[in-house]
Formats: structure tokens, sequence, C-alpha cells
DNA sequence: GTCCATTCTAATGTATACAATACAAGGCCC
DNA sequence: GGGCCTTGTATTGTATACATTAGAATGGAC
């Protein structure tokens, strides 16, 4: 995306993120354009995307407003992710070149590394080690399709910075699913790959639960998880 | 979608279909707006939702280019439409109420009747009961981003008449698929739902197979299917 | 007083003019 | 002669002005 739009893309976003732009209020387009320091012609631009990725909705003539999450929509976007990134996996154990191999164990292998030292971890590192894991995975299963169904998924609000609130020991968890997934594609068994990615998205929907127990409890709209 | 733009994106699909823009050309934004009788703008807008779409890839500030489709693409397609569609039924079946299992036994129930009938079947309207069909079953689903993802992928044109080479017993065994299907969604079974799904689509890709035998054979990039 | 029609307004949709970018071709320097 | 820089052109990106639509408010008629 171009300056413009890039930083209207930004600027909206993060505002939804934020809960400043709250679910199911509407946008206008005109606002925005102020708000960013942008016309209207990279908004509606960023705006599109922004549908795409499942983050507003536009209704022809009508307005764009900002998707409504219900705690259903929480468990649908893992079980989605559970499929494909399942699937992602299996792909990959089928045809990561060498090259990918090396760099899914340098990122799992560099997870490890900080949770076998004492002390805090630096969570950013981690998150960023965590998420090049998964990108580069996604890149191997080799299907720009689902690359992109994917990363439309993962980018939810609502999944961002699950991590932060994994304990230790779900942490330890979900590095061992890194490093047996590593393993799995090293063998080339698509099907382990497929099942230890299952779990580990699922994994990830358990500790999510526990963090935020009022969520699933009930099905009210939920607003979005905020920075 | 407004006027100009649901225009100008019928007429870009229609020729993405009909094969005269041919993978992997580019699409001029003043040609586009030329042939389609209607400024850049609404084209733009026409663009970006046919890359949600997947029909062709947007490059910034170099071009938009038509998707190339390899073999691999087309598997991929039905693969992923069993795992999205599946799991749609799955839903559906615990989640259907009374008019949607109803409209659902009523298309296979139309679609039987064809069967039944001797002499030749009309294929539009072969293909309008099973479009519903499925689409009430998506809907069923009650999941917004589900339906989006399904339905951004069922467009694709390799799968769009897929239909129509089905031979009668192909035919039959398709709607038995949905007679199942409106079985378990009565019963409430999810499992069973998704599994009867999962082989509407394996069947499908089946008959794609040997309907397009040279496709299969190697992986070189294909035209898109025309009308 | 209620319902309908009409007008008004505010927002989205569209067109056009202008800016910025990327690629290509040509010339210049080494 | 080859490589690199510069300039030119074609195309996308952005801004603004105008058209159109949908909703709301107001007025009138019954």
């Amino acid at each position: 995306m171009s300056k413009a739009s890039a930083k209207a893309y930004q600027a909206i976003r993060g505002r939804i993120l934020g809960g400043e732009f709250a679910p199911g209020s509407r946008l206008k387009e005109e606002e925005l354009a102020e708000v960013c320091g942008v016309s209207r012609t990279p908004i509606r631009d960023a705006l599109r995307t922004l549908a795409a990725e499942y983050y507003v909705t536009i209704v022809p003539n009508h307005g764009t407003f900002v998707s409504q999450w219900t705690v259903g929509d929480i468990e649908d976007i893992f079980n989605l992710r559970a499929m494909l990134e399942g699937y992602g996996a299996r792909r990959a154990a089928e045809r990561a070149d060498a090259a990918q191999t090396a760099a899914l164990a340098d990122h799992a292998g560099a997870i490890q590394e900080m949770l076998d030292r004492s002390g805090p971890l630096d969570a950013e590192l981690f998150l960023d080690h965590n998420r090049r894991f998964h990108q580069i995975l996604t890149e191997a299963a080799g299907s720009e399709r689902l690359s992109l169904m994917i990363s439309r998924l993962v980018e939810q609000p609502v999944l961002m910075r699950t991590a932060l609130s994994y304990s230790r020991a779900d942490l330890q968890r979900s590095n061992n699913h890194h490093l047996e997934i590593v393993s799995a594609v090293r063998a080339g068994q698509g099907a382990w790959a497929a099942s230890v990615m299952t779990s580990h998205i699922m994994a990830a929907f358990q500790v999510f639960k526990a963090a935020h127990p009022q969520l699933v409890a009930d099905s009210r709209t939920v607003a979005l998880e905020g920075e």
C-alpha cells in the first residue's frame, strides 16, 4: 500500500484496536480524512482493505461500521485458525525447503533460549519470533490464498497479543509445539505437523479463555482488545 | 456495491472468466475505465474487491495483474473448500432453525425431482438450486467470517461451472450428499454433516479431475475456465 | 392526532485534474 | 565498450469538486 493509504490504514486500525472506535460505531469518511490528515480517497482505500480483513463492514450507500465481535466469533476465529494453520502445517511439512526448515528451527531455538534463561523475558522479542515462525511456516505451505486467508484471520485484534497472558508453563508448552513442528517438518510428516499445529491453536484458545473468563461465560458483544 | 462500481466489477470479472483478460496479464486502470464506461475511481474500487476474492493481485505503485492459477492451486482450492464447508456444515447442523432446515430440504428435493424426471435437465436451474443449498447451509452456520471466506473461494472461476461436466450418476451422488446433509442437520449431528460435506467436495474434485485430465497431469499454469 | 408526502441535509459515490512514483531509454563518464 | 546516472514517459496514487442517494425532519391533509 502506498504512503497515504498506509497511513490511513494504520491510523484507523490502531484506533479500532485501541477501542477509540467502538464496535458497531459508524465511521464517516470525512471525519477519518480529517483525523488521518489525508483526503477521502486513500481513506476509502484503507476501509476496503480493513473490510477484507473483517475489521469493518461496509454497507453500500449507507456507511462503514466497526465489526462487532461476540464470544461465538472468538471461538469461531480459533476454530478457523486451527483448521487453516493445521492445513498449512501439513503442506509445509510436505514441501518446505532446507532454508525454510532451518529458519523455523532458528526461531523455535531462539524462543527456547529465552525460556531457558531465568529472569523476565522480552515480550516483544518473543512475539516477534513467534510471529515469524508462523509466517515462515505459512510461506512454506506455498499457497498464496492460504497465506492471505490466515493473515486476514491472525491480524484480528482479539488474537494479537494473546501471548502476553501466557504463563511461563504455557509459553514452554507453546514452544514445545514449535519444536515438535520442526521435527515433523524435518521428517516430512504432514499429518503430524497438522496435528501438532491444531493442538497449538487449541491450547492458545484455552489460555485465552482462562485469561478472559467473562468472555466465554456469556454471549454478549464484547469490546475489542486494546493495546 | 454501487452502480458504477458494480458495473465495473461485473465487466472485469466477466472478462477474466471469459479469458479475455489472460492470467498474468496486466490490467491498466485507464483502459478498464474506457472499456467499462466509468471513471477510474469505481475501477479501483472493483479491483480492490476482486483482489479480496483472489481474482487479481495488486502490486502497489506498479499495477494490477490477473491471478495465475496452477494445478496445485486448484487442488488447494478444493482442499480449502472441503475444510471450510465441512466446518460450516457442522455448525449448521448444530444451529440451523426450522425454516433453514426446510429450505435445505426443499432445494435438495427439487433437484431430486429433476433427476427423477427423464430427459435432459435444466442445467441453469440445477446450478441455482445447488448454489442456494450451499448458501443456506453457510448462512445457517452463523459465521459472517466463514460466509465471506467461503464465498470468496466458491466464486473462483475454475469451480463455477464444474457441475456442468457431471454425468447423471455424478449428479445423483451429489444430491445424495445433499439429502444426507439434510438428514444430518435434522438430527443435529454436526460431525455427520461435516463428514458428508467433505465427501461432497472431494467427489466434486474427482469429477473435476476426470473432466480436465490435462490439468492434473502437469503443474504448468493453466488458463481460467471460460463460460 | 396520525399518517403520508415532500423537501432538506448529510453522507457516500463518481468524475476529473494533479502529484508522485517506477520503469525504460538514452547519454555521459570512466 | 560497459556501467551508471539522468531524464522522460507511462501509470498508479492523491486531492478536490460535483452527483446521487438515503434518511430525517417538517409540513400538510385527512
